[in-house]
DNA sequence: TGACCCGTGGTACGGTCGCACCACATCAGG
DNA sequence: CCTGATGTGGTGCGACCGTACCACGGGTCA
């Protein structure tokens, strides 16, 4: 073998000029040309590392959801052991809303690629996943936390777990679009959970 | 005066067809010549009735907020006299869910729109009105059911209608995607509801 | 050392884009 | 009846699009 190359590297800083792209213009400004520029490597390339057009927004958003959640998993963990269900309850939730330039900018890409979910199977398969999973797991730390006495009895774990993750994604959508602070956000969800938990 | 012509009617007959393409293919797919093929018209007249291409983009949302609008006051009024806070602020959320085809159009045009929203200023003061006017109704309508004692006194209405407005919002995005039935959503806004209000 | 393949650059082509421009009906007012 | 604004169609231009294709440096293995 010639001349080695970590195609990952590469790939990654191809994607993150599409998610920059994607950001500022939405995917219209996704060209060939703009990303290469972007990027800061010759239009060749991308052809060689992703493919065509589609190929290179699959691509990127699939690198996008793996970062997701290992940034997630890093940032749970950083609680500590036996923090408690609500504090893993919120911090799932919180990983819902832009508090940081790195969520801030990965929720903005997901608004760019929307619509495209929508009509492409393989952009759809990529995103309907994750969201549904993240209710599960909620709903699993709520009936969790009932076993525990940590949560009233009389919640719902289930239902509960969807209206939190909605109105998560909701309120990111107010602050991305600047109609909320982040601490507004942050403080609505604390005062909901302060409705399901029994810890005062 | 020579010809006269209903140029609301050409603008709105064109708009819509900005508005299908929109929720198929996203702006993307709104170029001058697909939106005149799918209005029936030549791409001449959409120079004509609103010039550039931006023009057209920011038409054609302002036509669909002043329907929404419209409509959603029609359906309030359905409501007939005195219908009571609760069903008031249900009919205002649900007002925010994609339950027919008209809604469910309109909230897919929002979502192609919302990057532009965050560039241009134009979009942008066209969008961020409507939800903060929404979530004011609400915390009105909440406070006023607190008077009435249909609301429960403990509720903190400002906190709770941004909080019930965001969630609605979120299982927007959660039906149009597929991933919950309308009725699912529905019922997890009617649940809350329960937790809200007195009558039960 | 020569064959070979990986990684990279450049470029060319057919197509579409937004938009400006020109031509021409139609019909009201002089 | 003609003048001129209104409404409509067509066409052309320069730019940019996605992508296929060609060329080539450089390191690896026989």
């Amino acid at each position: 073998m010639p001349r080695q190359v970590d195609h990952d590297l590469r790939r990654r800083q191809i994607a993150e000029a599409v998610w920059r792209l994607a950001t500022r213009g939405g995917l219209e400004d996704v060209t060939l040309r703009q990303v290469a520029t972007e990027a800061g490597v010759s239009a060749r390339l991308l052809q060689y590392y992703f493919g065509t057009r589609d190929q290179l927004l699959l691509g990127a958003l699939e690198i996008l959801n793996a970062d997701a959640e290992r940034r997630a998993r890093q940032r749970l963990e950083l609680l500590g052991d036996d923090p408690g269900m609500r504090a893993l309850v919120r911090g799932v939730l919180l990983e819902l809303l832009p508090l940081d330039e790195e969520r801030h900018n990965r929720h903005l890409v997901y608004v760019a690629y929307f619509v495209r979910f929508l009509a492409d199977p393989a952009l759809g398969a990529a995103a309907r996943e994750a969201p549904l999973a993240l209710e599960n797991l909620v709903a699993g730390l709520l009936t969790r936390g009932r076993e525990l006495g940590e949560v009233r009895p009389e919640v719902d774990t289930e239902a509960e777990a969807a209206f939190l993750v909605a109105a998560a994604e909701g309120l990111q959508s107010r602050v991305l679009l600047g109609q909320h602070p982040p601490e507004r956000a942050v403080a609505l969800i604390d005062r909901q959970l302060g409705l399901v938990f029994t810890s005062g």
